[in-house]
Parts: C-alpha cells; sequence; structure tokens
DNA sequence: TTGACATATGAGCACCTACTCATATAAAAT
DNA sequence: ATTTTATATGAGTAGGTGCTCATATGTCAA
C-alpha cells in the first residue's frame, strides 16, 4: 500500500471516529440503539431543542449513520446498520470499563 | 444507572473517540504501533513541523495514551497500554473494509 | 382554505482546536 | 563556557463545529 492510501485510510478512519466525538449525537446514537424515534421525541428525551437535534440528524443521515422513514407527520429515525452500533459499544465499554 | 451517570459515561467514550478523531494523531499512533520513536522521527516520518508533533504528543501523554523514556537528549515515545491500539485497529478496518 | 403541528434549514455567533512562530529548557559536543 | 541538537511550550490565529434564533417546508385537521 502507498502512503498516500495509508493516509486516505486514516482520513477515512478519522471520520468514522468523529461521528462518535460530540455528546449530543452520542446520546441520538444511544437512544437510537433502543430503537427508532421520532425527531420531538429524541428532543424531549435529551432535554435539547429540536433545532439542534435536527441540525445533528442531518449530519447523522448525511454520514449514513441514519435511516428514516416518515408517519403523518413525523419523521421517525433508526440506526442504518449494526456496524455503527458494534463501534459504539465497543467504544463505550472501554470508556467505562475502569470505574 | 442515574440519568446523569449515563450521561458521564456518554461523555467519558466522547472524550475517548476524541483521541482519534485527528488526523495527525491518529498517524502518530499508527506509526507507534510499529514500536517506539523519538520525537524528531516521528515529525520526519509524517512530514509535520516538530512543534506541530510535539503538541499533539502533550495531548497524548496527558490523555496517558502514551508513555516515555529519555535517552540522552532524545524524548521517546509508545503507547501506553493494548487498549488504545484494539480501539484504534477495530476503528480502522470498520473505516476501511467497504472498499 | 386556514390553522396547528412536526421537521428542516439558513444565518450568525461563540467556542474549540490544531497549527505556526518564537522562545525556553535541557543535554551533549566542542 | 559556548554552541549545537532535541524537545517543550506559550501566544496568536485561522478554520471548524455546534448551538440559537428565525423562518421555510410539509402534513394533517377543522
Amino acid at each position: 500500500m502507498s502512503e498516500d492510501n495509508k493516509v486516505e485510510n486514516l482520513n477515512e478512519t478519522v471520520k468514522l471516529f468523529k461521528i462518535f466525538s460530540d455528546l449530543t449525537r452520542l446520546r441520538i446514537i444511544d437512544l437510537l440503539n433502543t430503537g427508532e424515534h421520532a425527531v420531538q421525541a429524541i428532543a424531549d428525551e435529551l432535554e435539547t431543542s429540536q433545532s439542534a437535534i435536527s441540525h445533528q440528524l442531518k449530519l447523522l443521515r448525511d454520514l449514513n449513520v441514519v435511516k428514516t422513514r416518515k408517519s403523518g407527520k413525523q419523521v421517525i429515525y433508526c440506526l442504518r446498520d449494526s456496524h455503527i452500533k458494534e463501534i459504539f459499544l465497543i467504544g463505550y465499554s472501554h470508556a467505562t470499563e475502569c470505574e
């Protein structure tokens, strides 16, 4: 592998880890681990503004972390696949196992 | 577990993931995976200024990711334990396996 | 159609972060 | 002792990020 490819792979890895590097996003992911939720339900649960949640959900959508379906006026979010869930859980257990 | 503890645990998880959320730091960690290196050797290998590397190494020191030993004028860095290596490798493989 | 509700999004701002540049510190060589 | 080499660190700065606030868009109900 060329040095450029190595750096490119590391850059992809950085992008992946950045998904989990914000408390609001991590709380959303943690919540969606328990099942699908509408936007306002997420905002209520996390006691965070609808706008802040919606901005983060857009990021997670653009990064293919979550997918949506519509139900009437609501938009319901869930994790796209177990990929993200796995990495989250590994990080979570490593971060909390030394207490 | 209280909601506060949950958030606190998620915050620790965020801190862990943030370690890996910068290309320079990830390249340093990747390089130290191959064994210990002095500061200037890291800077040369990554074609990055000594100052930039030194600043990042200070961060990694403060986060207990790396440890050092002195050898004459040089300060030689290595990863503190396999903990970090494991998480890095999991993220790296997840980020690169879909190509 | 009008109003109420649910979500998305743009603009602006405050904060954070990773760099550069200059300089301090420390050890070895001369 | 002075100079050279290796590393650390403070100040300043540019770019990125996550929020708020205002508003747009879309859907249902009356």
